[in-house]
Order: C-alpha cells, then sequence, then structure tokens
DNA sequence: GCATACTGTTACGCTAGCGAAATTATTGGC
DNA sequence: GCCAATAATTTCGCTAGCGTAACAGTATGC
C-alpha cells in the first residue's frame, strides 16, 4: 500500500462516517468500542482508561453516550461490586459489522 | 481484507492517534484536510461544505481551528473577492504524511 | 470493626462544536 | 447607479466534551 492510496482510502472512509445519519462518535468513542468488542473480556473503566491514557471520567461520559446509543451495555461485576463490567449488545455488533463492511468496500475500491 | 482485520486496523489506527499528543482532530476536520490534499483545487467553502453535506460555518469553524494548527492556509481569491480559497502547508503536509505511514504501517502488522 | 485503599460517578468551570439566523462584503443584471 | 444574488463570517443559544477534584460505595488488612 502506497502513502496515496492509504490518505484516498482514510478520506473516502471519513466522508462515509461523516455523510452518515447517524451522530458521529468521536475517535476516543470508537476506539473504546473497538476495543470492548475486539479484545478478550473483561473491560472495565479502569482498565479502558488505562490503555487510552485518559482520565476515568471520559470512560464514564463515552459509555454513557454510547449506552444511550445502546451500543454498549453496563452492569455490576457481582464478584467485587466497585467494578462495573462493559458489555456488548446487538446494536453495537451490527454498527462494527457495518463498519468493517465499509472499509472493505472502500478498501477494494481504491485498489 | 476480512472483517476481524478490518476492525482491528481501524482500531489500532485510531488509538494511535488517541495516543498521539497532538490534539485530535474530529472525524469532520480529517475530512476536510484530507479533501484539500486529495483533491484538485480550487477549495472553497461552499464547496467544502456542500462535499460534506454541512452548514458553511462548519467549514468556516474547521478551517479557524486547523488554520491556528497551520495545517490549512486561507486566502482571498482575487479574481472574485467573495471566494475564500483554502490553500496547503508545509505543516499539513507533515500531518498527512505521519498519517499515511501509519495506516501503512498498522496495514502491515495485522496481515 | 475500623481505617485504608480502590472503583466508578458526579460536580464544577471551561472550551469547542453545532445549526439557524443575522451580517458584511462583493458581484452581476439591468 | 441600484438591487438582488452570492460567499463567507459572526452571533446566538445550546449541547457535549475535557480534566480536576470531590464523592459514594465496596473491599481488604489488621
Amino acid at each position: 500500500m502506497k502513502a496515496g492510496r492509504a490518505l484516498k482510502l482514510w478520506q473516502e472512509i471519513c466522508l462515509s462516517q461523516v455523510l452518515d445519519e447517524m451522530p458521529d462518535l468521536s475517535l476516543r468513542q470508537t476506539t473504546i468500542l473497538l476495543t470492548i468488542y475486539l479484545e478478550p473480556p473483561p473491560h472495565t473503566v479502569r482498565g479502558l482508561a488505562a490503555k487510552l491514557n485518559v482520565t476515568k471520567p471520559v470512560i464514564t461520559r463515552a459509555l454513557d453516550t454510547m449506552g444511550a446509543l445502546e451500543l454498549v451495555n453496563r452492569r455490576r461485576d457481582e464478584n467485587d461490586r466497585r467494578n462495573v463490567l462493559i458489555q456488548r449488545t446487538v446494536r453495537g455488533s451490527v454498527y462494527l459489522e457495518k463498519l468493517a463492511d465499509l472499509i472493505i468496500d472502500k478498501y477494494g475500491e481504491t485498489a
């Protein structure tokens, strides 16, 4: 892959997201969502904050927003009730499937 | 490219951007920047607003922000002084070169 | 049982983004 | 010359994000 193609790919994916009616997720929100879906559970606020090198309220707020969109679910850890476990949802899976399709599609187009 | 790899690629690129000290550009800002650099000039506020399907103040504000970061430059069109022509900068080129390297790098890693 | 440590959330003051509407500057029709 | 059209910006009220600091709930050591 060459630089021009990489940037063109990136541009088209970003543009598709901007044009999409779904309110844009921020870079941080997207990163959190992908981490929850791609890396093995359990996922906690503290763990995500450490991985992204941001403060815990950033994670709490992102979970509030994405929770309202039903992309993510929160649940108390019954083993240690201080923890909150972050879980996947059907809607979140669908959202990421569509994102994957978009990437693959644009990757093919720029070939 | 399969779905899992596409998402992993996307996650790693997003994470790198989040971890980077440079203040994150929003999806819209990134799209504007890429469009300016990848598509043939001239670029105007109106043209970009139409392409992204957003209002003109969104473009004005994005140019303010990215102008302050010296990623982009504004110049009056001397032919029709109502227009503003948006131009590339050295710093913007460097920024996108680094982005391209990152994409290529992560694409290689996920292979 | 009580102090301490730890987890996630809330409160606070602030900044940046948003769309709609008003405003300024410029052009072109007539 | 003047009026309507056009391009970009500014203003308005609003929402959502940010980090710091304070807070509430839970677990653990002694």
